[in-house]
DNA sequence: TATGAATGAGGTTTCATTCAT
DNA sequence: CATGAATGAAACCTCATTCAT
């Protein structure tokens, strides 16, 4: 029974991630069992195994990958495409899909792991990705709305967006009946009357 | 050993509160042991469920109780002594205290811990306290500001700073450089220009 | 604090018999706790362990006194002052009362015991009380019945009645709601009837 | 170890039950420990789980199923092939037999613990079963003796009868020297004269 | 490669009993 | 004599993981 395509492993690969991330969403990562993992992947329990070392493993397979372009987005904003008003549009729009839910847990997991741990090292990565975005986002205000944000510390505007974003993805999990994108939206007309007021008032 | 005073009652309470706090933030909620924490506490394990019904309860217990004054302020928002503004600070102020981030920690825990059971009935209390702060933020912001929210959905942009004290939050037990207050700051900068502009192209 | 009368130690005795018998009733020896014991006497749980070695001996303790008596009738029914159909009458009509079901478990929960030991020993004393029982009843009715029991083996009838008499006991533990008087009763016709008949039909 | 016979499965069901009875009926239901129960049958404690959900079913699993042929005799007495007196012979012979001593442990193992616990959930099943019984053997005495029963209670009747059985089964448990088949003659043959005096003295 | 039966560690909680006050 | 806080043993059950088939 042996040399079964790539293609065919590949796909069975994918179909366990769909079934894994489809059982914890709905119910969590440490109530999911394996079983349940391995029944909607229409498989047996021990054939997951093959494809992921563990349930950690699995678990971690299911961060989504879109949410990585989006980050790559923020960290890169020289490259961007997009403005800061669509990428935060994008960004956010993407925190209503299902698998976010997964995607928070799966962070704020490691997040709590790295804080009981108590030393940096463990902190170390998340702070690193934490500053390159926020730098992003500083970046993007600047070109976009320049002398707009007169009177403003763009870095800390920029953090407190950052926090802003973490919020919404926390509060989406533990509500999912919550809108992060409505929350946007009236953030940017906040930015934006505030943008309008700076430069009605600016220095002639 | 009876009729021990209620003052020693207390301490024992708090010692065992000390303690569980303690094990919990180095261990997490999940893989800490009530013989440890009793352990700790210097008493065996059956004596903490005279204190406590049991680890959940316990678990909840460990959040520090300066935050509950504050929170409170946010629920009775007709009954506050203060501006929205002022209560804004005092509630971000507190953030930089030592204590918070085990306190976030404590509730990132406990909220985990109901998403992964995937059972609503974990979460409602949160979803209830999360509910009538956003109320009162809402109601403290429409009593002061007025007209000055004219375009905005003031129940919305309320969710929105809710998320952003959260995110704030997050962000500090993460990055203990971070600085909540100035964040803030900008913040209430940006809705006064806002404001401003909001009233000064207001209707004759 | 000494030198209390021995009328008060046996009255406080009695009160926590009368309460554990409630207890014990209600919720079954095996699930009631001291403590509710002690709360219903009005007591403190320490108390009781002056008046009764544990919950065991308590529970011994519980078993009426009343039933004892009726025993003894049977075991010696030479000086029984009632009749068999009177005798059986009473025994049954203390069926109803509320301690009997506490009674049968202690008794069902000895047998038990002895049985799991399967050694005879444990089993010998409750033989004894067996078989001195079905003696008597065997006589009061030969005394009574006479030739109405002709064509009938008196012993057996009496072991009969004896399971019958257990039977409606382990019955009225089990569905309070039955009624072992009733049922008695019936038996007591049906023996009427036999005894009619045999008396009839016999030889002049 | 996968894919096992079905006849395999049923084996390894059957061997846990037999350990499972042999130290229920050495230790008593609430003494034994699953562990135990698991050393005896050569497997580990988790594995009987795949084959009882709890420690409850299996001990309800250790009623032996011969009795319950019979029993479903009484319960479906339209269906039946045999007489009322020819159906009570062969429920009474059953109880010669050495592993009724056993079932009735068992059974009275289990009714205890419902009684204990004071919940009535416990009781139902049994209650249902004893109700249904007793309406077989009413409905019995009913169609094969008619007029015979003038005077009497059939169901009450019924209800005796089923003390008695129970009565006899305990007894036996108790007294394996005793003889429950005889018992029942005894009972039969004082039925028997009962009836022909009702008849003898019918209304013409 | 897939199967799925078996493993076995591990922690919360209860409550009879004790004993310091 | 009474109190009642404290003790501490004890066992069910789950489920990630393994490995014989």
């Amino acid at each position: 029974m042996a040399r079964v395509s790539d293609a065919h492993l590949e796909a069975r690969r994918q179909s366990i991630l769909t079934a894994a991330t489809k059982v914890f969403s709905q119910k969590g990562i440490a109530s999911a069992t394996m079983a349940e993992i391995a029944s909607e992947a229409g498989i047996s329990p021990g054939a997951i195994y093959r494809y992921f070392e563990n349930k950690e493993t699995l678990a971690r397979g299911c961060m989504s990958e879109s949410a990585e372009a989006i980050q790559k987005a923020w960290e890169n904003p020289h490259a961007a495409e997009h403005s800061f008003n669509e990428l935060a549009r994008m960004t956010f729009a993407e925190l209503n899909s299902d698998e976010v839910s997964v995607d928070t847990q799966m962070f704020l997991e490691q997040a709590l792991i790295a804080v009981r741990e108590g030393r940096d090292e463990g902190l170390l990565p998340f702070k690193e990705e934490h500053r390159q975005v926020m730098e992003g986002i500083q970046v993007l205000m600047k070109r976009e709305f320049g002398e707009g944000l007169r009177g403003l510390d763009a870095q800390t505007v920029g953090e407190a967006l950052y926090s802003f974003y973490w919020g919404a993805r926390l509060l989406k999990m533990l509500m999912p009946e919550s809108d992060p994108l409505a929350q946007l939206n009236e953030i940017q007309k906040l930015m934006s009357f505030a943008i309008q007021q700076n430069l009605a008032t600016s220095p002639q």
